[in-house]
Formats: structure tokens, C-alpha cells, sequence
DNA sequence: CGCCTGCTCCAAACCGTTTTGGATGCCTGA
DNA sequence: TCAGGCATCCAAAACGGTTTGGAGCAGGCG
């Protein structure tokens, strides 16, 4: 049934048809619900391509999302943004295209969907420090938002972001107050963005303090199990090894929780544990009573975020870059405590 | 650059343009080139959305993915399967559009997809036991391949599926052989199919041997590391506690391995755990030697092919419904070891 | 009465491609 | 010489909507 076919069954032209659907006011309102009456009935439904066609938006959003490709990770956090994104777009007509690009091709995608003409706007994934692709969009011309920031950029764009530095900072400080003195840091992988933020947050915390951190107790890597449980193991195995550890997300603080297990020590006692939590729905980290100390930030509500204000750029026009910082939570779980007393008296306060 | 104005430029008509670009015959190769040659300067790309309108073709695939509403859980493994299917579409230059919907409105979805003509199929998304989307789907006439089976289903239709059944019986007879005799099984949800052709190679295995599986040792529910935890803890201290354990997924095993070693056991001696890996790159087992004694099958492997699947049905109709049923490997890992004595004896066997 | 305004509606152009159905000119063979 | 065939190109009609620029008609006002 396309429009033409339904305006002939009415004996109306296919332009007030479409007026009187797309609610104008050139149409009187009896004609309007005999209108409505009938495309109800035959189930009229616009054709997407056609309608994007003649007004030339392609009510659709595309995520591009890139692959790292040296060990083909994708990233867990990736679910869960996407479908608090996905939540904004199908209440608002709008499409989520996603293309899953190797790193290498990650300009020809966007100039791709700028020339297809096959959405409106863009999400931009996991941004790197100096992320190159900020000044490729802005040169494109397409609207865009950035999940998370770019550093080194001075470019003025849009984004969603935690407040990485302030969460770390605040984990990091409850863990000085307990008494810790030899903190680790097992973090993303360090040309990430928000890697670079949290570990300026840890550090931040000890210089407020006079306390010098130690170089060799900080570790970047791919955000595995494995990576979690076999830097935690080697860290226990040292004479100097830490009383507690922060760490990036739920995945590697499931290794490091075996790794001090395996050691013999119990978390929480022995070792404090504190993780940054993104909420992900199929990793909860308990809700009533958490089993890590965390900082929570939910990766999904800033997938609602950054639709909603990419949505809104789109409808309203980009006169000034949005920007919307969000503060993790820290909850007080069972994986830390004060530091072990022998560590306290050892260490020169 | 419209194809109008590049045909303007190059003193041509659009359609001698559009046939040079699309590889026609009836233009010269000299022409061909100059045409191909203009397009690469001016940086042409065709405007998908004309094409499509043109072509009837969307060249794009729909991946709906349910929402369950209550929890708002977002499966883990549609990430990796999803960008498996990304691979294959971005090499054969498709799209892919993402609904995540809940449950309630699947069926308007697929109809939208269908009158909008935003897509040119569909991959369906965790199928239930009698699911009704494949009726619709096929009522709807639009070409779709299946993740996976619904089991009380008669109709014909294309799927991709692992061999859960046989991946399930192969795991519980390695138990079986090593001795065990009271086998847990903790499962994903019963109205999933998948979880049902899961508990079916269980108890078949057990069937085989005329060996009576306990109801009280089976358990499903959301595969969350909390439900595998407090499964497990639960069964550690009953008296008759289960030798051995299998579940469905890498997430609540490691909840079963934080139970075992809180009940100062050790996993691999005092209790066998085998798990079923999906193979996810964010939650890897460990290549060379697995944590875990697993079935392995990629979930990603899964997306490739079925996204393979679905873009040859659309290519060549789709007279007869394919069908590709991947087996799983069973990977030897730490985790499992043989029944202890006190069991054996105490087992009438 | 004539003019203007407002309310409804419509014919036709347009969005950027593909595709149909020729048109043109050249070459070949009878 | 002329019909027929072939190679090459093009004008115009789709595809299914939106949007522009009126047209027709009624009522209000001077």
C-alpha cells in the first residue's frame, strides 16, 4: 500500500494524504481522521527510503565501532551503551546503524556515511588521546557526539562522558583513608582516553597527599580476566606487594579476586579491591549489597545521554557543542578494608 | 556530486553515467574510463537512499534484538555475534540496522521493518520454544535466517544453531567417565530453546548410561554470576552436595568458582566444572591452556555465518531453507578432574 | 457588489538514482 | 543501395514520498 494507492481509495491526492498524516494544518480536521481511519485500516506504513528521500534525512543514527584488530576485541561495554541508545531512537522513529570497522578504515567509514547519505548523525566510540577522527567529522560536516573525550583535542565538539578522573580520585582517596599506602593500578590500555583520565586521578589523589606513588604498582592492558589474575599474582608474589588495587571494570576484578584467592588471602582483609563499575546488565556487581567496592556510572544511561543530545543537535541545529559530564557513585562493598596493620607500621606514614 | 551533475560535467547523460558506474555493457571502455576516472576525482558516491528506492533493494540486514523486559538484561553474546555479522555485511557493502525492542513489540518491529523497506532481511535474535516470529516472519515475506532453533516449531526456515544437545551430552559423559555421579546442571532460562536442548543432551547422557539424573540438581535462570554463585552455594552445603557441576556460560561459572573456593574447596579436585564458551573476546578462556573445561563453539563464527547464510538466500531466493549446525569442541582445561573416592564409594554405581 | 482573506484541497515539481524504450550513426552483407 | 545489426548513447518514466505554488470557494468587510 504506498501513499498514492491510499489517497486513490480515498479520492484525495496523494498531497493531502500526506498532510493530513503528517499532521499540517492545511487539511480540515474531518478529512484528517477519515485520513488516519483509512491507513489504519489498510496498515499504511511510510516507505523509510522514499520519505528520506524528498526530505533528505535518513532518520537513522550510525554507530561506528571500531575493532581493534590485533587481538579482535570487542569492547564489552559496547551492549549495553548501544541499547540505552537504541531506547532514545525507537521512541523518536530514529534507525541505529552499526558498522564494525577495523581501526585502518575508520575515516573511509564515516566519509561513507556522510556520502550515502544514510544517517544524520554519528556516535563516536572509544576515543583515543589525540583522536584524529574529531577533525575528520567536523570536516565532513555530519553531527556528531563523543562517547567519552579526546585529550589532546582543541577542537570544540559534543560529548558524554564520566568523570573518570574525579571517580578514580574518590576511589583512590577512600582507599588513603583506610590506611593504604601501596595502591595498585591495573588499568585499560593507555592511549584509551578514559585511561589516561583515571590513571591522572589516581595519581592526583596521592600528590594532594605528599604521598609518591610507585611507578612500578601501575599496569595497562586489554581489560581481561587474565590480564586482571596474572598482574595480581605477580603483584602478591613481590616483597613489596600492595595491600589494595584499583582497577578498571568488572572483567579484570573477577582475575584479580582468583589471583588473591590462589594467594592464600582473602579479599577485603588482605587485600582491598576497588573496580570501576559500568552497570553492564549481564555483569551486575549486586545491587543491595555489592560485592566490590566500586565507583558506578551507568555505561547504559550514557548511551541515552549521548542519543538524546545527538537527537537533539539534529532537530535544533549545532550553534554551541553540547557537553555531559557524568559523576560515578562510589558504593562501599565487601572487598575493602583497612589496611592490614603489619603494612601500616611498615610503612613510613 | 549528484550522478547529474557528474553526468553534466562529463557532458553525458545520467544514464550513460550510471551505467559506466554499475558495469553495464552497453557503454564504451573508453567512456567507461573517462567516467570512472571523474567519479574518483569529484569523490562520487551514489546516494544509498535513491539507489535503494530505485533498486527496491535497502541493502541492508535488521537484527532485532529482544529487551527482556523485566531485568533489562542485554544478552553478552550479541556483541561478538553481531560483529561477526558486521564483518561479513561490510565486505558485500550492507548495512546493519539494530532494534533493540522489548518483547512486547517484537512483532510490530518486523512488520516495520518489512513496510518501511528499510531492510532486506532479518536475523532473529534468541529464539523461544513455540517462538511465534518465525510465523509472522514468514507471513510477513521477508528473507530471514534464525540464531538458533525454536524447537516446537513445524515450519520450514533457515537457522544457524550450535549443537547444543550433543555439546551438552558430550560434556556430561566426560563427568560421567571420570566418575561422577551427582552432575549439577546450572542452565540458562527453560523458555530459551537453546537452554532447552542443553538440558535434553544432559539427560540423555545420563539416559544412556541407565543412570537417573537428580531434578533437585538442575537449576535455570539468568546467567548472571550472582545466580552461579548462590546456586552453588546453595548445593555445597547440602549434604548430598553434587560432585560436578555444568553451566551454560563463562559469566555464572565464575560465580561457581567464587562459591567453591568460599566453601574452601578447590575446583578441578573436590568439584568438577565444565562450562559451554561462547568464545566471547572479552571474556576469553585462555587459548593455549583453558581455566575452564569447556564446549567451545564461536558465537562470532555464528554471526559470520549467518549473516553469510541470509545474504545468498537474498541473492538467490531463497527456494529451500538452509540450515548450518556448528559443533562444539570440548577443550580440556583445569577445571575437571575425577570423581573424589568418597563419592565413588558412597555411589552405587 | 467587489475585493480580500482564510480554509481546503490539488497538480506538478522535486529528491537522486535505475531502467525502459528508443535514437543515432556506422558497418556489414546482399 | 538499402535493410539489418551492432555499438553507443540518451530522454523520460519510474521508485514513493514531500513540498511549492496555486485554485476554488465561502464568508466578511467596505
Amino acid at each position: 500500500m504506498t501513499l498514492k494507492e491510499l489517497a486513490k481509495a480515498l479520492s484525495l491526492s496523494p498531497t493531502t494524504v500526506s498532510r493530513a498524516l503528517n499532521g499540517f494544518p492545511e487539511v480540515s480536521e474531518a478529512t484528517r481522521k477519515r485520513v488516519q481511519a483509512a491507513a489504519d485500516a489498510y496498515g499504511y506504513r511510510p516507505n523509510m527510503r522514499a520519505r528520506s528521500l524528498a526530505t533528505g534525512r535518513a532518520m537513522a543514527i550510525g554507530h561506528v565501532i571500531p575493532l581493534a584488530s590485533e587481538h579482535e576485541m570487542v569492547n564489552p561495554v559496547f551492549a549495553d551503551f548501544i541499547a540505552g541508545a537504541g531506547e532514545v531512537y525507537s521512541k523518536s522513529g530514529y534507525d541505529m546503524l552499526i558498522s564494525i570497522v577495523p581501526e585502518a578504515e575508520q575515516e573511509r567509514a564515516y566519509e561513507e556515511f556522510k556520502h550515502k547519505a544514510s544517517v544524520d548523525g554519528i556516535i563516536v566510540h572509544a576515543p583515543r588521546s589525540g583522536d584524529q577522527r574529531i577533525k575528520l567529522l567536523k570536516a565532513v560536516g555530519i553531527p556528531f557526539v563523543v562517547h567519552g573525550r579526546a585529550s589532546k583535542s582543541d577542537e570544540a565538539y559534543s560529548w558524554v562522558d564520566m568523570n573518570n578522573l574525579r571517580a578514580f580520585q574518590r576511589a583512590t582517596n577512600f582507599l588513603l583513608d583506610l590506611g593504604h599506602r601501596r595502591i595498585a593500578l591495573i588499568n585499560g590500555l593507555e592511549d584509551m582516553d578514559f585511561a589516561i583520565r583515571r590513571r591522572a586521578g589516581f595519581e592526583a589523589a596521592h600528590e594532594e597527599r605528599g604521598i609518591t606513588h610507585d611507578e612500578s604498582l601501575m599496569f595497562s592492558g586489554e581489560m581481561t580476566e587474565k590480564f586482571g589474575h596474572d598482574t595480581t599474582a605477580a603483584l602478591l608474589a613481590r616483597p613489596d606487594a600492595p595491600t589494595a588495587i584499583i582497577t578498571s571494570s568488572m572483567i579484570p576484578a573477577i582475575g584479580i579476586r582468583r589471583a588473591i584467592r590462589e594467594a592464600n588471602l582473602e579479599m577485603g582483609r588482605d587485600v582491598s579491591v576497588i573496580i570501576h563499575d559500568d552497570d553492564l546488565s549481564y555483569l551486575p556487581n549486586g545491587r543491595d549489597d555489592p560485592i566490590f567496592t566500586a565507583t558506578r556510572s551507568s555505561v547504559r544511561e550514557a548511551g541515552r545521554r549521548a542519543a538524546t543530545m545527538l537527537l537533539d543537535i539534529i532537530a535544533n541545529g549545532s550553534d554551541t557543542p553540547r557537553t555531559s559530564l557524568m559523576e560515578a557513585e562510589l558504593l562501599i562493598g565487601q572487598s575493602t578494608g583497612p589496611a592490614p596493620a603489619h603494612a601500616r607500621t611498615t610503612d613510613p606514614v
